[in-house]
RNA sequence: GGGCGAGUAGCUCAGGGGGAGAGCAUCCGGCUUACAUCCGGAAGGUCAGAGGUUCAAAUCCUCUCUCGCCCA
């Protein structure tokens, strides 16, 4: 068995991928007898490509459902992808638009083909992308929210909701973008601060004279249909009742009184353009004021806009504001900072417009949405977040779900030529409650809008089990067990899966949320393409290998927000990979003859043995514990300090020495513990970098996938504290004499003799043990434990637990050093000492301390004296 | 304006009542046949600041400062 002496992920990966990908691994049973454990993947955007916000949150995934599978469950990952209506539509109209077209000129019908021919292309990308992570989903039940089954399960869902007045038609502000020419929710909007101005105009009063109000948006004007002042307001109450006339379109304005006026904005005088902003309709509303839409759906000013119309929106910004100057209106313009809403998805400045869309009645969803997490039904960790959830919530607004997009489920209600709508399945079902409606045949026609690509994903998490049919998984994996996602869609979709969940399952949708951080650069900025700061998971497997990303995102669970991400890191990743594969190689080259068949059942094991057992048997129940309270890097940590700074640097150094010597059976013991550590270490890692794993699993002899091999189980009886009191001696023993050759400058090839004086009993265990490993670590030509030595002329002396260890140096040496380095140990002794023993002098510590820690303190406090003791002593000599 | 998060070694971050940890970087020494993607050693911190609670605070409470995010 040659293996390269270099961890080669390249070809390891694509090997080990293809593996899986030919065994129906992943595939799971919903009627086997495991307890079910299930998790639906966030569905990435057909547009997408695997970034790293994807590769974090589906490692964490992986890592959860490859554990469970590995420990008994019936693990089933539900894979799929999202068809993302704007994002996709616009990708789309951008390929249109370099051939020179657009969606208008090629119909909706071909559009929407062409959609679907992307969709092909395309639409396969990030699924081989997350094959390539290791994402082990049941690949056998993909599902896209516009497939056949989706689409089905979205006009039930909306068929439903319509039937109990939950879904209603309105003609209300919503929120444009005049770019996708689509209304949008709300959330969809992002607020961002923009430099802008503040025009201040001057209204003429009816009455003669004028106002003066100021206003970021001067082109809104053109809609203005009255003029509000604060009632509180001294100076402007006179006004109330009074007429001001819009200048340019003169226009008559009844001035009204409205709390909303903030006294403090601009003038204290507010114009009122119920169709363009959301406080004035509220007001145009309740004060009976028109409500003048001024714009085209693509930003444009319409035929309202009198000379202004037909003009881009910001191209009569300008023109108006030129016109008021030219008649003495404009009284001033500063300079305002203020937040403007853009869309999400293409960054256009939103406009609100007045439109007819349908709407989600949100309060009766999210009062029992609030409740189950209230009541414990679903958990978020961090748990912080569940007050982030209750905010949104508790103060809901409803939901716009219509979109004038081409691409997305279309809204299943028909009209009649009156009118009149009718939800229905098909039209064909439409055409029955029309007849009924009208009691005859008439024509229908279909509402030409789509839904919000989220109101399909609200229903995912049983959508894919194949909801509305009952079935089989459905019955087995509903709810399921947990969720992993970002923060960003925490109201997008988390907090409306949960209100389906239970509208239409009755049930909640999942029992643990885990909200991911958000993956930055490491200098904490967001990764974008403008930046030039994205780093490629695909590039980071070409250099360093998935199981390397994988294991560097696994440390991204810690509390805050934002985690930063460093090709250093990986890099770090890259070099455990490369110390698990020498590991491994290590072990496998040295263990090449043992016999097959032989266990380690009966045999007597090494002091080392039983400590290196016991640290691993720590090591996993560590692993386990925090796996499941989702720590994910505290698992990382205790996997990389046992494989290196344990496994490693302590137990294999050891091994070599029964390795290489004579004693036939002291070294198959040997062996077959290096065998069965490696056996369950790989077991326990494989969650977290299952290529590695597998791979060495096979040249372990073993049959199949590790992936289906058993987790390592708790072994209360491996912990063995008397073995690692003795082992951690030796350790000590080893450092202590390492770090006096090097601070001293014994040359590096240089044997030295060593000898150990103190407790008598510990002492020749400690030699009669570790002797040979001692001499190899520490490069000693002899140790000794000696009752009564007589150290000669030129000795270096050392402390170690409670011994004293001389090493005879003459003319080796640096003697300053060598009293400089007792010295400095002596000044940390005493620092330590000081501190205890204040902390002992008091009585309330005495009194008041658990006993534990008491004498905890007291114990140490005794054996800092002595090494202080000891120490003074050498330094005296 | 309201809320949340972060501030610990030069850098990236763990730790969250019993006295400070890792990796990288730095310095010194090593190709010791698993690994130089390595090995051994060292240096480096009044845990942002100020109060408080406690026998005991990096850790809990209050306030302040800096940075980031979310909601209005």
């Amino acid at each position: 068995m040659r293996l390269p002496s270099r961890y080669d992920p390249n070809q390891v990966e694509d090997k080990i991928r293809r593996e899986w990908e030919k065994n129906p691994y992943w595939v799971c049973n919903p009627c086997s007898g495991r307890p079910p454990f299930s998790i639906v993947i966030p569905p990435p955007n057909v547009t997408g490509r695997l970034h790293l916000g994807h590769a974090l949150n589906n490692t964490l995934q992986d890592i959860v459902i490859r554990y469970k599978r590995m420990d008994g469950y019936e693990a089933c990952w539900f894979p799929g992808t999202d068809h993302a209506g704007i994002a996709t539509q616009n990708v789309v109209e951008q390929e249109l638009a370099r051939e020179g077209k657009t969606r208008h000129e090629l119909g909706r019908e071909e559009f929407v083909r062409r959609v679907w021919q992307w969709k092909e292309k395309y639409g396969t990308e990030i699924i081989e992308q997350l094959k390539a992570l290791g994402a082990s989903c049941d690949w056998t039940r993909p599902r896209f929210t516009l497939d056949e089954g989706l689409s089905r399960a979205v006009r039930t869902a909306f068929v439903r909701l319509y039937e109990e007045g939950l879904i209603y038609q309105g003609n209300y502000l919503v929120n444009w973008c005049p770019r996708c020419e689509t209304a949008i929710s709300d959330i969809e909007v992002e607020h961002c601060e923009v430099d802008g101005h503040l025009y201040y105009i001057r209204y003429p009063l009816e009455e003669g004279g004028h106002v003066v109000i100021a206003t970021t948006r001067p082109e809104t004007m053109l809609g203005d249909t009255g003029v509000a002042v604060n009632p509180g307001d001294e100076r402007y109450r006179h006004l109330i009742g009074k007429t001001a006339i819009l200048p340019i379109l003169e226009r008559k304005l009844p001035i009204v009184a409205a709390e909303e006026v903030d006294p403090e904005f601009g003038t204290g005088v507010l114009k009122i353009t119920p169709g363009h902003d959301p406080v004035d309709f509220e007001i145009g509303k309740r004060e009976g004021l028109p409500a003048v839409n001024i714009l085209n759906g693509d930003g444009t000013i319409n035929e309202n806009g009198g000379p202004f119309a037909g003009m881009d929106r910001y191209q009569a910004r300008e023109a108006i504001v030129a016109r008021l100057k030219e008649e003495g209106l404009l009284e001033k313009v500063v300079p305002y900072r203020h937040a403007v809403g853009h869309c999400e998805r293409c960054g256009t400045a939103v406009e609100p417009l007045i439109s007819t869309q349908w709407f989600v009645r949100m309060r009766p969803l999210a009062e029992p949405a609030i409740q189950v997490v209230k009541q414990g039904e679903i958990r978020f960790i961090p748990e912080r977040w569940t007050k982030v959830y209750f905010e949104w919530l508790e103060n809901i607004r409803d939901w716009c779900i219509s979109r004038q997009l081409w691409w997305g489920h279309r809204i299943p209600v028909w009209y009649g030529p009156d009118g009149e709508a009718f939800a229905a399945m098909d039209e064909e079902e439409a055409q029955d409650k029309a007849r009924t409606h009208y009691g005859q045949d008439v024509e229908l026609r279909q509402d030409e809008d789509v839904l919000d690509t989220w109101f399909s994903s609200a229903l995912w998490p049983f959508s894919v089990m194949g909801w509305p049919e009952k079935t089989p998984e459905l019955a087995r994996f509903y709810p399921t067990s947990l969720l992993i996602t970002g923060f960003d869609i925490l109201f997008f979709w988390v907090a409306r899966m949960v209100m389906m969940g239970l509208k239409f399952m009755g049930e909640v949708p999942f029992r643990e949320v885990y909200i991911t951080p958000l993956i930055v650069d490491e200098r904490g900025q967001k990764m974008s393409k403008s930046r030039g700061n994205i780093i490629d998971p695909m590039q980071v497997k070409e250099k360093q290998g998935m199981d390397a990303l994988r294991f560097t995102l696994s440390h991204a669970s810690s509390k805050g927000r934002a985690w930063r991400l460093s090709w250093d890191q990986l890099e770090e990743a890259r070099n455990f990979l490369n110390k698990i594969w020498n590991m491994a190689r290590f072990i496998l080259q040295n263990s090449e003859d043992l016999p097959a068949g032989l266990t380690l059942a009966g045999r007597e094991l090494a002091w080392e043995d039983r400590w290196i057992l016991s640290r691993l048997a720590r090591t996993v129940e560590r692993v386990r514990q925090e796996l499941d309270r989702y720590n994910f890097h505290l698992v990382a940590e205790a996997l990389y300090h046992f494989t290196w700074d344990e496994l490693c640097d302590w137990y294999l150094e050891v091994a070599k020495v029964r390795l290489a010597g004579e004693d036939r059976e002291a070294r198959r013991t040997c062996q077959l513990v290096l065998r069965e550590v490696l056996d369950e270490l790989l077991r326990l890692m494989h969650p977290y970098m299952p290529y590695i794993t597998d791979e060495i699993w096979r040249y372990l002899g073993k049959e199949g996938t590790i992936a289906l091999a058993e987790f390592p189980r708790p072994r209360p009886d491996r912990i063995d504290p008397e073995a690692e009191r003795l082992f951690d001696l030796f350790r000590e023993l080893v450092t202590e004499v390492r770090a006096i050759r090097a601070e001293l400058g014994v040359p590096a090839g240089a044997e030295l003799v060593a000898v150990l004086l103190g407790d008598r009993a510990v002492g020749e265990k400690l030699i009669g043990t570790f002797s040979a490993a001692a001499r190899r670590l520490a490069r000693l030509s002899s140790l000794s434990y000696e009752e009564d030595y007589r150290p000669p002329e030129g000795v270096a002396r050392g402390v170690v637990g409670p011994f004293t260890l001389y090493l005879p140096l003459a003319g080796v040496v640096d003697w300053d050093a060598a009293r400089a380095r007792l010295h400095r140990a002596l000044e940390k002794v005493e620092g330590e000492l000081g501190k205890l023993e204040a902390r002992l002098a008091n009585p309330e510590f005495r009194k008041r301390a658990p006993a534990e820690v008491v004498a905890k303190a007291e114990a140490e406090a005794r054996q800092l004296r002595a090494r202080r003791a000891r120490l003074i002593r050498h330094l005296e000599g």
